[in-house]
DNA sequence: GCGGGAATATGAAACGGTTCCACGGTGTTT
DNA sequence: AAACACCGTGGAACCGTTTCATATTCCCGC
């Protein structure tokens, strides 16, 4: 049972295969008559062309590869799922790997696509600055688009304001009261860290509020973590009464929180950054900084397919996608009344 | 800036290529000293051999490809994940595709796969008994692996233990006094609803309760569906004091609750089909039936890389993975005491 | 009836590897 | 010293396409 190829076509149409070639080519100058032998034999014989014979030919894969840290992580599940369905729908197969975090093996997933030809890559590399990713990223020649990072290399890449979002909410804690305000969030060696960490500084000082170092901690992803940093600050004698937190960390800060005796708004406000389900249906229900991640992924394909079109010299392009403050019940007045239903609240979220 | 190819490699280190390609791929029967100075050449030209190519001469791709309804479900994208760290260890790449639940969509990804020459094809089928499916997967002749689907053309399988699952947490709810006990699941369409449904009836059959088919709903993912179906059953003269439902649909079962003023646990206990952090973070935290999604993929990648050593022909064999139930605080025995620190189960949760 | 384009069709080369066969040179045996 | 086996290497074929240069056919006007 061998597969059947293009001179099996030929010879059963009896045609020369340079003309089966073109008949599915599209390419003109081929007659009606023989156009309409040759498509019926492939129907016949079932005949599909050779993918991997064809990239041989002609160079192109037609395949983008994404590396991520890690597809389980929702952050990234969603922008891979909004990326595949864009490229499938663009005739583009995708090549997904996970670098878990880890330099080297992120080195060896490059070269790995290098070696099969992709045609572009989409990477959320793991470390920004090290110079083995870098260079593995330069001398495989391909576009690359940066997903939330900013990388030497890439072409075009694609973030949230992660900035902006922070002062959003920053300014609305302000407005509510807060003076004394915490932010924990990821590592500043990537950008959603860097952009946060300079979005807060930034706000804060406009607001004519002196910086607490001990209120910015920057240096961990997990729930843990966020456990630990909530728990020292709220430990400290000039406590924060209001802390940001991103997704993963959060429910670590509402343990801390819960571990301390403080309530939620009442002692504390708690803003999440990046939207959920868990941020709607725990109790009470976080106030956000939400963006729309699977718009992330569908731009990050974009500007890739649109850099295949216009080649690999054209002036690098930057997508920013907008934040919006989500108020839910989880942020007070400073001193004041708790805004919201507070009884119900206290119940089975809403 | 031309690939260097194997010939350059060989022109420049004064052999012919097949001595090449014989160093390459370590092949014996090559002296000491030539070996030396090929590899010495590769090294100094950054040769990597072009995978494609191989490819083309070999007949395999070392490309598994992944077809899942959607990677950005948690319940996919841990499998996604997990299946793709097995795979590129073994060195294989993995291509990554969403049928988003459509029969059409789907038939073009698996003769997009096939046209690219898969190695093998782990899937999670949208539809198991659509034979335009099952007829492409079939002429596409490679070796499929099925997860969490029955699916006549897969040679291999794995699967949660869902009946298994639903017995422990029926008989759980039975032994704390159920007797109209609630499911609202996937359609029996796929396995795991079907599996749902059949351990359910099962279950309660052994205990001699005489089955209600109102209290069994098996026809929707989403949380909307959770919501409907939640609020007709407890809405029904004969409600149930107990109401099983899977990940997604959980969410809509609490908002029903709270919507008909019923207190978890002390109204009405409840099971989630699934583990995830939010069941342990709403409040109450939920008892679930969990199961090690993660594995799941694993098994799933290691199936098919044993597969592709032992050929096509060897008996299929089906990996089943066990489920278990952990206890939290949404369930109280009928008509009792609600167990567990009803007071502060109603705060920030535990 | 014939020359000359235009329109089609053909065949070979190329893409970059792997593998098989043949060949020359050694070392061993008779 | 001839016959033989064996080992290492070179060279060619092949995988299934696309494409380019070339050949053939067709049609038209003179």
């Amino acid at each position: 049972m061998r597969r059947v190829t293009i001179r099996d076509v030929a010879r059963t149409a009896g045609v020369s295969l340079g003309t089966v070639s073109r008949v599915l080519n599209r390419n003109r100058s081929v007659s009606e008559s023989i156009r309409e032998r040759v498509l019926q034999t492939i129907n016949a014989l079932g005949y599909q062309p050779d993918a991997v014979a064809q990239s041989m030919r002609t160079q192109a894969t037609r395949t983008i590869g994404i590396i991520v840290p890690d597809v389980s992580n929702p952050l990234f599940s969603n922008v891979v799922s909004a990326a595949e369905t864009v490229l499938t729908e663009a005739g583009y197969s995708t090549l997904l790997a996970n670098n878990h975090d880890s330099v080297d093996r992120e080195v060896e997933l490059v070269n790995m696509f290098r070696r099969r030809r992709i045609d572009g890559l989409l990477t959320s590399v793991s470390h920004e600055n090290e110079p083995r990713l870098t260079e593995a990223y330069r001398s495989a020649g391909i576009s690359v688009t940066a997903i939330e990072r900013e990388l030497a290399v890439a072409t075009d890449s694609v973030g949230a304001d992660h900035a902006g979002g922070i002062e959003q909410a920053v300014r609305y804690l302000i407005m509510l009261g807060h003076r004394r305000i915490g932010m924990i969030t990821v590592p500043t060696a990537g950008r959603p860290g860097r952009e946060r960490v300079r979005g807060f500084r930034a706000t804060i000082a406009a607001a004519g509020i002196s910086p607490d170092p001990a209120l910015i901690v920057a240096e961990g992803y997990s729930a843990e973590y966020g456990f630990s940093s909530a728990h020292g600050m709220l430990s400290l004698a000039a406590a924060p009464t209001a802390i940001l937190a991103g997704g993963n960390q959060m429910s670590g800060v509402l343990k801390a929180a819960r571990m301390l005796g403080r309530r939620v708004p009442d002692d504390l406000s708690l803003i999440i950054l990046g939207d959920s389900d868990l941020a709607s249906l725990v109790v009470p229900p976080l106030t956000a900084v939400r963006w729309d991640i699977q718009e992330v992924g569908r731009s990050a394909a974009r500007l890739m397919l649109s850099r295949l079109q216009v080649g690999h010299d054209e002036p690098p392009r930057r997508v920013v996608m907008p934040t919006e403050l989500i108020l839910r019940q989880s942020c007070a007045p400073l001193g004041g009344k708790p805004q919201g239903r507070k009884r119900k609240a206290r119940q089975l979220g809403d």
